[in-house]
DNA sequence: GCCATTTTAGAGCGCTCGTTCAAGAAGGCG
DNA sequence: CGCCTTCTTGAACGAGCGCTCTAAAATGGC
């Protein structure tokens, strides 16, 4: 399923890996919905029935874009953070920082693909909105468990709530992501993330 | 233009102030390009030629909905406490608690109408997006400005920043009204704006 | 060398989109 | 009343949508 070598037929003439970065790139500048296949066979550099073939329909598609986005640097560096910082207070402060860096940064398109990706979207398609929202509701999830963590481990002060600081961040790192896309660069992002960590409570 | 009697001519069969809410929550809950002119006649009971002529275009409807909003309540509460309170702190302190208690209300559709209602767009609809988008940044400008002027006052910090305090206040209204549109009650709200008030700098 | 298998290119499917148009209906005004 | 103006209705326009189909092309296995 995941890079299998084909053995018998014709072999495929384009790179699945770039195909599936060009379509990454142009769900997360547009939204699902105002992509439309023209545009990504086009970007892809190939015809429908070869997308089809390789990557099923436009859903299926946009589930590995972003299944592939999260493995990727740009929207993985939470997890990283959480993983190799050894306090949660370090781990908020890196995330916070980095997401000021990453999000305006020219090199891709502005801001989170899971937090941009599908906001506006048909009735018809709800249940792409539905997997994105699945997925940030599930990061504020782990935030919560591992600031738990952090107070059961006398990190954070007992005074704090978990649930309602892991919302809080959850809620600034989406509104940074929509400030980078409005234009907002790394420096505006870096003092909004600065700021944002005065919440973290007193010991 | 606002409200001219007409004279001559067939009377207009349907309300068109009714009309136009019916087109709010549309284009609030699913966006522009994702509501239809089929749904729009559906919801506001009218036929396209009608829609047609009582608001121009689709993007001339849209425009005048977003317009509209500014003016109504939900949309106008920003305005309404920058301008009573007699403090900004006083101000921005009003501007969180409501929003926390205004987005999630099931009195409407989740969220800032002005933040999510253009966020993904095809190419030809760049327009649109970029409407909202300077709807957005001349708040955030507003919001600057008197936070210039309450420091100019003496109620801020001569070490504070007007500007990234300004964008840090925009950057977590934004994330709230995302956290909304994903569910978020508004008791969680609530916390996340008393979190929020902690980065403001002490006298 | 042929067959089975897979991918390719390109045309085209049914459907919905935003928008327009022609004809009829409903009022004010002479 | 009959005219002028405006609104309503319902059908229809061209364009683009997601997706599929047919044939030809390109490989490995026998």
């Amino acid at each position: 399923m995941t890079e299998t070598r084909a053995k018998r037929g014709r072999p495929r003439a384009f790179d699945r890996a770039a195909a599936l970065t060009a379509a990454t790139r142009l769900f997360w500048e547009h939204g699902y919905e105002a992509t439309s296949i023209g545009e990504l066979t086009e970007a892809m550099g190939i015809r429908p029935g070869s997308l089809y073939a390789a990557f099923g329909d436009k859903k299926s598609l946009f589930k590995e874009v972003v299944r592939s986005y999260g493995r990727s640097p740009v929207g993985a560096f939470m997890g990283v953070a959480l993983e190799e910082e050894p306090t949660a207070h370090a781990a908020f402060t890196r995330i916070l920082r980095e997401a000021a860096v990453i999000y305006p940064d020219p090199a891709h398109p502005a801001g989170c693909l899971t937090i941009s990706a599908a906001t506006n979207v048909t009735p018809q398609d709800a249940e792409v909105e539905a997997f994105l929202r699945n997925i940030r509701n599930e990061n504020l999830n782990v935030f919560e468990a591992h600031l738990r963590t952090a107070q059961q481990a006398g990190e954070l002060s007992d005074a704090a709530n978990p649930r309602a600081l892991a919302a809080y961040f959850a809620a600034i790192i989406q509104g940074m992501s929509q400030r980078a896309r409005d234009g907002a660069a790394a420096a505006e992002l870096t003092e909004t993330a600065e700021l944002a960590l005065a919440a973290w409570p007193a010991a």
